[in-house]
RNA sequence: CGCGGGAUGGAGAAGUGGUCAACUCGCUCGGCUCAUAACCAAGAGAACGGUGGUUCGAGUCCACCUCCCGCAA
């Protein structure tokens, strides 16, 4: 089989599906059509729609793009089957029914952004960085009844640097996902259809936590002063800069306000029975008192203002 | 009409009717010092987002506008 022959829908959402869509275009894959999000209203007076980054890519190659509100969807379907395909390459999407992942004569595959079973869910790379993971990486998979299980077909390892927050991450992760993608194709085209794959259940090795990676809200955000500097460290780069930490703070003068921040360093200087949550000012820094050491913020974002150093931040105080 | 918060010297930010503007940082100049991102001294720099209104008088009250930010999507 040729990769001309092979006809492809993919389906995929935000920038980071982009990456591997763009692959298998630029690679000379015959994507047939994408699916995606149906356009969302965006902005502060709610009337401007936004479409997904995926239907911008796709309209600027001539791409067919379907946005169906409902997967099970009659007409969708219909419209879907029109297109014959015998693949279906699934990124950042949204849960499918079997109707559709069962659709094309090889399948449909996943490319998840972690080294599954680990972080099976919406949010991969934010958790494994709030987790302290030195390594993450991707995986592709066919689509079964539940989230992120299915049999696996490859996967890449990826190395997250102590500094590293989840741009550096997502954008590593983009990159390999795509390369990935080709290759798992690739694969499937070598077998004509077949490829060899590896349940996950015999990946967890004995004594493993499997660690979840659930959508991400506004309160999981928060940050705790109470746990250790490292961990809190860790919260701050995994949120970061999308969606964004925020946590309470006690200023010199005794009250306390909200802070988001973006970026942060580690100390080693002990907290020294200082409340957890007060934040410290020194001329050139400025830090807040976690469980056992000082953490040094570098930029925060006070509520209705934009995003500023912490030394600025500081020179504000009063 | 989705909800809410803002707009003051280069940066942050006080100040809610009557010394046209506090403070922190930065900047310039001088000093101290082997030296310094440290310290001391002096100085420059703002008609307070825009327009109109209320008032004897507005950065400070009202209206509209522009822009920014958060939530929600």
């Amino acid at each position: 089989m040729r990769k001309e022959d092979l006809r492809i829908v993919f389906m995929g959402t935000p920038e980071f599906a982009v990456g591997t869509l763009k692959a298998l275009v630029e690679g000379g894959y015959n994507v047939v059509a994408v699916v995606t999000q149906p356009d969302k209203p965006v902005g502060r007076h709610g009337s401007v729609l936004r479409s997904p980054e995926v239907k911008v890519y796709a309209q600027e190659h001539d791409i067919p793009v379907l946005q169906p509100v409902k997967m099970k969807d009659e007409e969708f379907l219909a419209e879907l089957r029109s297109y014959k395909a015998d693949l279906q390459v699934v990124v950042a999407f949204r849960m499918l029914p079997e109707v559709v992942w069962a659709m094309p004569k090889y399948g449909t595959f996943n490319v998840h952004a972690a080294l599954l079973p680990q972080y099976r869910g919406a949010a991969p790379i934010n958790w494994a960085i709030i987790n302290g993971e030195t390594r993450t990486g991707v995986t592709t998979f066919f689509l079964d009844h539940d989230i992120d299980t299915g049999r696996v077909i490859m996967q890449r390892s990826f190395e997250i640097p102590l500094e590293a927050d989840v741009e550096y991450v997502y954008d590593g992760l983009m990159e390999l996902g795509a390369q990935t993608a080709v290759e798992t194709i690739e694969r499937i085209i070598e077998g004509e259809g077949s490829v060899e794959t590896l349940p996950q259940e015999e990946m967890i090795e004995v004594g493993t936590e499997l660690h979840p990676a659930p959508k991400i809200f506004k309160d999981t955000c928060k940050i705790d002063w109470t746990q250790p500097v490292k961990r809190v460290y860790d919260f701050i780069r995994g949120l970061c800069p999308i969606p964004g930490s925020w946590g309470e703070v006690v200023l010199p003068d005794g009250t306390q306000m909200e802070l988001k921040v973006y970026q942060s360093a580690l100390t080693e200087r002990p907290t020294n029975d200082i409340v957890a949550g007060t934040l410290i000012k020194e001329k050139k820094a400025v830090f807040v008192a976690c469980s056992d050491c000082l953490l040094e913020l570098k930029t925060v974002q006070p509520n209705g203002k934009k995003r500023m150093d912490a030394i600025s931040f500081a020179n504000g105080l009063h």
